[in-house]
DNA sequence: CTTGTAACGCTACAGACTGTCGCATATGAG
DNA sequence: CTCATATGCGACAGTCTGTAGCGTTACAAG
């Protein structure tokens, strides 16, 4: 639950976004709707690769297998940046975010809009699990 | 001043955290304080890279390197943040900190306290500009 | 000016990670 | 049983990183 992810490279990482954005798929969607052309062998290498990861899993339906995201995007983002403060050893995530306010990454306005979505979800979350 | 830094391994990234937390440093400075013993070859061509990189400029002192951060930690940080937030295309900025409190990365306090130093930050940026 | 020493950069090399496949294998359908 | 097809495995080249050995060059002392 806790697991540092190893990090993508351009291919691995357009194909989780089709995983993320398109859900279950199986090699031969995720091929056809791929950006480059490629070959099933090679799809299938980053699908598996990608399992390898933690990234996605799979389940078998008759001989397909049909691949999963095994963790929503917002997730892994979460913790992509996470690791990111904890690279920073003494870097608080709040000496983070002001340094993107001050590299006019984020303003003052988006700020006040996340506190808000922030409090949402955070209410949201005592009744609906999701 | 938009330039896309390349990701760093983990040698660069400690010369980094030297860099930064020591200031300007010559090659055998760093060797000394680095964890591992490395052979002064090792250290020099490690910072050449990071200057390669963009990460450290040097200036000539005799016929000694001394090297600087080129940007300061939080800046990279931010970046680094920023980058992650374009690589989810859709993912607005808000969403992943969203994600981030979701996870229990980042609670509400945090939020309101990061919330007060970017309203100081935005203020003090108007008066002096460091 | 000559020579020794210290600071540099260049080139190399092995190990890991990634993009890309070809090919052997296994498993339903008929 | 046989054929088509979905899978996985092994491979190979290109790139990045950690780690150094070495040849070169520039002050400093003689």
């Amino acid at each position: 639950m806790d697991d540092r992810l190893p990090e993508l490279g351009d291919l691995e990482h357009e194909v989780m976004q089709l995983v993320w954005a398109h859900g279950p798929v199986t090699a031969e969607i995720v091929r056809e709707r791929l950006s480059r052309r490629l070959k099933e062998s090679t799809v299938r290498t980053v699908l598996r690769r990608l399992e390898e990861k933690g990234y996605v899993n799979h389940t078998v339906d008759g001989r397909t297998y049909v691949y999963n995201a095994a963790e929503p995007r917002a997730r892994v983002a979460a913790k992509a940046v996470q690791r990111i403060v904890d690279w920073f050893c003494n870097g608080s995530i709040e000496e983070v975010l002001v340094g993107m306010v001050d590299n006019k990454m984020l303003d003052q306005q988006q700020l006040r809009s996340l506190a808000d979505q922030v409090a949402k979800a955070k209410k949201a979350r005592g009744v609906k699990k999701e």
